[in-house]
DNA sequence: TTCTGACATACCGTAAAGGTATGGCAGGGT
DNA sequence: ACCCTGCCATACCTTTACGGTATGTCAGAA
């Protein structure tokens, strides 16, 4: 059965004449004529009968109407949607991100890019650094944000916005009168230092920046993400090095410092995604994330 | 779109593979190609994604597949309906019967059609003749039952069968017990005639009837129909002649006896129809209720 | 490097679809 | 009663497009 003979029956049907479907059709009376028989001895049934007139519908015909008109509207939208899915517009992403991730520029792109495809549907997923690679491997991820990104061949890193650190402290610390902290500082509290698994990492970047200062940081405690940092600091565990996105966090009786050394202490937030896919929906999720950077 | 292309890449999305796919689809690799990239030119979309192992889906090509293979379902689904439509084994038949007809053939006759074509929808619609006729030339009857037809040219009339007629008799009168009633018998007994509408019909046959005899009739009372003639009959109001079918209904304090008469007494039960239908579903209809023709 | 397996391209022949002209039939007007 | 008109069907021709064969191109494996 041909999609062209459904349509051309439907016009029929509506004139009930063969002759002005047919200029409707832009095709001449035989042709139309013909579709119609080879539609009818394709189906095994009579679908109209001619008279001096012009043509009525049988019972068959009647039905096949109805049909006709359900299969060339579920055509007409399958193509449109298909359409809509090879432009990125109609789909699904899913995004990787992680715990303090979620405090920054990350909603800002996630919103902008809900707005800008709206039949996009946008799933997250809560993974570290490693899982994120490994979900990206398995197709599992679309793309991901994390920091400090190992260079792997078939992962694609792209840096969004570089963050300033920040020191949270304890309101009750008389650390935090001052406006800003120098560097130096960290050594002389108990540090409060994330995420704990997948290294290297922040913590790893941190600690080398000690190191190159000469500084012996006083690990008090090691978690899981800059929101359990954070929440130490406020019951008085110590001080925790955040990025300026996880300032948005405010907790109570915790305070956030600029930390100043020269060079500035900055970490990237940049997205991953495989190297090899050109999926549409991915590259309109990076243009939007990348007019995200500074 | 063309569906010979949407069944074309199922098989392609199948396989993952041209050349495999080609060869189940009974054609040669370089036709599919073409018919692939056509698909993909007319979407405006990328479908697969080409490797040197063959092919991958992309978003839009699995979405794809999912719709064509509704598609591909919905459209197999409507030539085989419109296929059993037109063999009259599907559709709708909107059978005119009356009164007493409920009793006799009519019912072995309906049963036997909706066993025999169980898809088609039997609708029943209990009209008098010129009810009947009316809704046949209206479309809104496909065949009527009923007796002593007028000669029209535009509809048709077949006889079923031919009916004798029965008296039905109050058990407590002395005429219930002889085992026949000569016709003549008639004439001395209160009589409750039917139907009361659309003339001339079953009453003015028997007064004709009668007449003819030289017999006078005692009229009683007339009623709408057999059911409502025996019912009087039950509570005392007289005799009542009725076809042979009415017997059937057993009702307390009447008992039926054969009329004896020469020629014998009989009434039609015949089917109506357009002339000029030839719709399957009547023919298949017809063809069942002649095979209770006597 | 070469070989293999896969898709893409070029070109040709045939089959299917459309166009023009005409036939046949049934109603309605004269 | 006849012809005229409108409509669908048929015959025949033209054009389109679809499939086939041969070949190109490219990437990964031996």
């Amino acid at each position: 059965m041909d999609l062209r003979h459904l349509k051309s029956f439907l016009i029929v049907a509506e004139e009930l004449n063969i002759g002005r479907a047919a200029m409707r059709l832009h095709i001449s009376q035989p042709p139309l004529t013909r579709q119609i028989q080879q539609l009818e001895e394709e189906l095994g049934a009579t679908l109209l009968i001619r008279t001096n007139r012009g043509v009525e519908l049988t019972e068959a015909g009647l039905l096949l109407v109805e049909e006709a008109r359900n299969i060339l509207a579920l055509t007409e939208q399958a193509a449109e949607r298909t359409h809509k899915a090879g432009q990125g517009k109609l789909g699904r992403i899913d995004v990787g991100i992680f715990g303090s991730g979620i405090f920054g520029v990350l909603p800002k792109i996630l919103l902008a890019f809900r707005e800008a495809y709206p039949e996009v549907n946008i799933v997250l997923h809560n993974m570290n650094k490693r899982e994120q690679i490994d979900a990206l491997r398995q197709r599992r991820l679309t793309v991901g944000f994390n920091r400090l990104l190992p260079d792997e061949p078939d992962i694609a890193v792209e840096l969004i916005v570089k963050e300033k650190l920040y020191l949270a402290i304890n309101s009750k610390q008389a650390l935090s009168k001052k406006k800003e902290i120098p560097w130096a500082e960290i050594g002389n509290h108990p540090l409060v230092l994330f995420p704990s698994g997948a290294r290297p990492s922040f913590i790893d970047w941190v600690l080398d920046l000690c190191r190159a200062d000469g500084i012996k940081p006083w690990v008090a405690q090691e978690v899981g993400d800059a929101v359990n940092g954070v929440a130490l600091v406020a019951s008085g565990f110590g001080i925790c090095i955040v990025p300026e996105s996880a300032t948005n966090m405010k907790l109570p009786g915790v305070v956030y410092r600029p930390l100043i050394r020269n060079p500035p202490p900055e970490v990237d937030l940049s997205c991953l995604y495989r190297a090899s896919d050109d999926s549409p929906i991915l590259h309109s999720f990076l243009a939007i994330a990348r007019t995200f950077r500074d």
